[in-house]
DNA sequence: GCACTACTTGACCATTTGGTCAAGAAATTT
DNA sequence: AAATTTCTTGACCAAATGGTCAAGTAGTGC
């Protein structure tokens, strides 16, 4: 029957297992210590079927790290259809805590990335971070100029912004033996959330509500 | 190869010059990706010699993670010679920012070893670092209890003093590409700190000047 | 049916890895 | 200075690693 893209289809359907697989390897183990045959054995084929797909290992962990850096972008859009302080930032920091609720694993690559020099991703640090960061920062002084939130650094507010909603991804381990050794139940996650935005956007100056 | 100055030095010097060339490695590779051989180039000895004084892979990290988290903790004396919140809480700050900055890579070697699940050191999770954290918790709330700082959950808190001072130095990678690529001078240090210690502080509904 | 392409996989290989060892060189003690 | 302990190191090893390959099995188009 079809066709053209079945077989596409079926590529990238075994593709996306086995990215899957990697993602929560190289999240677990680091570059280093992740093997492709541990990666097998997690989507659960033979290791030459994986090199079928992903010649190198290397190839794999950048398609890995690529993934994520695009779901990171994602929630700048909480930036870009805010009416201001409130609600950009807000919704920002609202929007990067849930990926680290969902995503903890792609977060933990890309930190596991960057703290090793950035080898594989270089380019794209360089290249749409930057823009993107610049472009965020205007904002963020418009709004200050504006007189809509107290004088800050932006830069230096969009690095905390990251870190501390990156957190509870990259720290998820320490976070949970912390917490008796129990993950984040759902109103644990409320607090965690309620008070990153509370302290950021009362530190900022900014009405919560609006 | 010999060493310059290696028949003077005592065990305790060489396992010194062992543990610094160990760290960098450790930090710039991983646990996994780190070999024996390159901490051994980089420490200008023979493999076989790291291998008298430590003698497996591990045992080696284990110090290091070990030596990392004993300068950590010396940040927690700002809170236990504090006369309240801005002292305490501002001074703990100050001083984990100045020790992402003065051991980036020890920083970056504890947030790899968490991030891997804390394979070598949850024992020291489960122990010094929970007890350590109740012991805050309640300072922190007595605090809040007598006035001197708005209402918040204290735990929370300290994983965003964690993660805004940490990311400092895990990141600092980032940070440096993100500063046109060179690394934070003087006055930018201390604008990033000035900018985290005055956001949190505020957040906190404390006066900064005491 | 037949040819052709896409996929699967066990066996295999060159290299690298953590770790060992034994023989010797320095210190240190007696 | 003899004996003993501490340190140094090149050579070596078994195991693991990333990657290859050829022989086979589907699936697709004619």
């Amino acid at each position: 029957m079809s066709n053209s893209n079945g077989s596409k289809m079926r590529r990238q359907e075994k593709e996306k297992q086995i990215l899957l697989a990697a993602e929560k390897v190289f999240a677990e183990a680091g570059f280093g210590g992740a093997t492709m045959q541990l990666i097998a054995d997690v989507s659960g084929l033979p290791k030459a079927n994986i090199h079928y797909y992903f010649s190198t290992k290397e190839d794999l962990y950048r398609r890995v790290v690529s993934n994520i850096f695009d779901i990171w972008l994602q929630a700048a859009e909480a930036f870009d259809e805010s009416s201001g302080p409130a609600e950009g930032i807000g919704g920002y920091i609202d929007a990067k805590m849930e990926i680290s609720r969902r995503h903890p694993m792609g977060s933990k690559v890309w930190a596991s990335e960057v703290m090793h020099g950035a080898p594989v991703i270089q380019d794209y640090l360089e290249d749409v971070l930057v823009s993107w960061t610049e472009g965020r920062i205007e904002v963020i002084q418009h709004w200050i100029d504006d007189g809509l939130m107290a004088q800050t650094n932006p830069r230096h507010l969009l690095y905390m912004i990251w870190s501390t909603t990156q957190h509870y991804a990259d720290f998820q381990h320490q976070i949970e033996t912390l917490n008796g050794g129990r993950p984040l139940d759902d109103a644990e996650w409320q607090d965690a959330k309620a008070n990153v935005r509370g302290i950021i956007l009362r530190g900022l100056g900014i009405d919560e509500t609006g």
